[in-house]
DNA sequence: CTATCGATTAACCAAGTGGTTAATTGAAGG
DNA sequence: CCTTCAATTAACCACTTGGTTAATCGATAG
């Protein structure tokens, strides 16, 4: 994920982490300094910052200067378009529709060798 | 992203390649055979090859094989948990949410240094 | 001024990612 | 039998990631 990635690309790595998506969890209860951010987590301050890091850099959360801690908030907007992204699958996912077109595919294959109707896959040539 | 992370991260992770994102944008209109899914991109068959592993270990696609073709299908089931994640979000950015609370936390600022109405940080002890 | 505290940066490391080319497998066809 | 074709595996590469410890920075307290 170099960061030539494109924005959605972005989002979706930085939610690829259940460190980082626990982070913002937490933000959705308010506001938090980086070390109240850290304390539940077994893990270094500087691996704390990293993850951080990518958040911000992701444009998931922001961070102000308050004397010497940094109070970071949630910036929830990227995660608009991941949530769109996925919407679009919506139809595959409910109602298992995965399974249903995979069964009349399999109910059929033993009558005609072709794929299921709502598959328009190019014929390949097999003469 | 080792193997032993939460499925969520997998799929996340999954998703964070727009390549993979394009494969499961083609796969949602149908059925597809390898070679037709690495033909819009100029890359090699075993980055593909690549690609759809990784796709298939978050089980996000399956392959079926028929005769010396390998027939690759959606399965966006892991798609709905990824989904349900965001959706927690979805009031901080709707309505702007993010903004508002950032507006009336600046707002007040100068005239009691305290955090904004909902974030519950802890008080730092600054005597 | 000095010590301390919150947080970050620097330097390093093991492991993973995304790509390549070359070799391999397995089925179809002349 | 031999070739060809679809696809994968193997071996390798540059780069990223997620973590560490040690050093640094800035602000506060004494």
């Amino acid at each position: 994920m170099a960061n030539t990635d494109d924005p959605l690309s972005i989002t979706f790595a930085a939610l690829a982490d259940p460190t980082r998506r626990a982070i913002l969890t937490r933000l959705a209860r308010g506001e938090a300094t980086v070390g109240e951010l850290g304390e539940p987590f077994e893990m270094s301050a500087p691996a704390i910052s990293k993850h951080l890091r990518v958040l911000e850099s992701a444009g998931l959360i922001a961070r102000e200067v308050d004397a010497r801690w940094r109070i970071c908030r949630l910036r929830a907007e990227p995660m608009h378009d991941a949530h769109d992204w996925l919407e679009a699958y919506r139809r595959h996912w409910e109602g298992n529709l995965d399974r249903l077109v995979e069964f009349v595919e399999r109910t059929h294959r033993a009558e005609a060798k072709k794929p299921a109707s709502g598959a328009p896959r190019a014929p390949r040539k097999k003469p």
